[in-house]
DNA sequence: CTCGTGATTGACT
DNA sequence: GTCAATCACGAGC
């Protein structure tokens, strides 16, 4: 169950990678909606993305953290760690213990039978913030997560906001 | 618990 | 050459 995200844009967004244009790299947030974004970070980590908005407007929805709810062994091997609160929390650690690379960059979620998603319980108390890792300077309060919630990660989100 | 720091690849300027 | 949408670990409180 996904209990922490942040968006991302490309126009009027600095923090986006999509905010200078097309490359190579980010190409997938700039095609259609509900596909995997995935890249490479701190050379260490993946981070999974969704995308959004489609047709040529860049988006994408980083997801940050899940509580796991199944799969729990795999996971722990994954990871190399018991303790479940730390599984998934943290878009690096996700990655991990679920097994996504670069392999997934622009898989079509909908589609796909190998990562997808699944319609769960609606998510009651949901928290806002700025985002994690993002400068002060380009910090919208587009993080969001589940509130009291002890899946989602310890990051620190940015002390100054504006929201556009 | 919080804080500071090093790791390590590759995309972008 | 710079630096990043991060994490683990150790020191200190």
């Amino acid at each position: 169950m996904i209990v922490e995200v942040e968006a991302y844009r490309g126009s009027g967004d600095p923090a986006s990678h999509a905010f200078r244009g097309r490359t190579k790299r980010n190409e997938v947030m700039f095609g259609p909606a509900g596909h995997a974004y995935v890249y490479f970070t701190m050379g260490v980590h993946n981070c999974l993305n969704v995308t959004t908005e489609g047709d040529g407007m860049p988006g994408a929805v980083l997801i940050r953290a899940i509580e796991p709810t199944e799969g729990l062994d795999l996971m722990r091997r994954n990871r190399g760690l018991d303790e479940t609160r730390r599984l998934a929390a943290g878009p690096g650690n996700l990655t991990k213990a679920l097994g996504i690379g670069r392999e997934l960059n622009g898989e079509d979620l909908v589609r796909s039978r190998i990562l997808f998603l699944e319609r769960g319980e609606n998510i009651r108390g949901i928290g806002v913030s700025t985002r994690v890792g993002v400068g002060a300077g380009k910090s919208f309060r587009w993080r969001f997560f589940a509130r009291d919630n002890p899946f989602v990660s310890k990051g620190k989100p940015s002390v100054r906001s504006q929201n556009p």
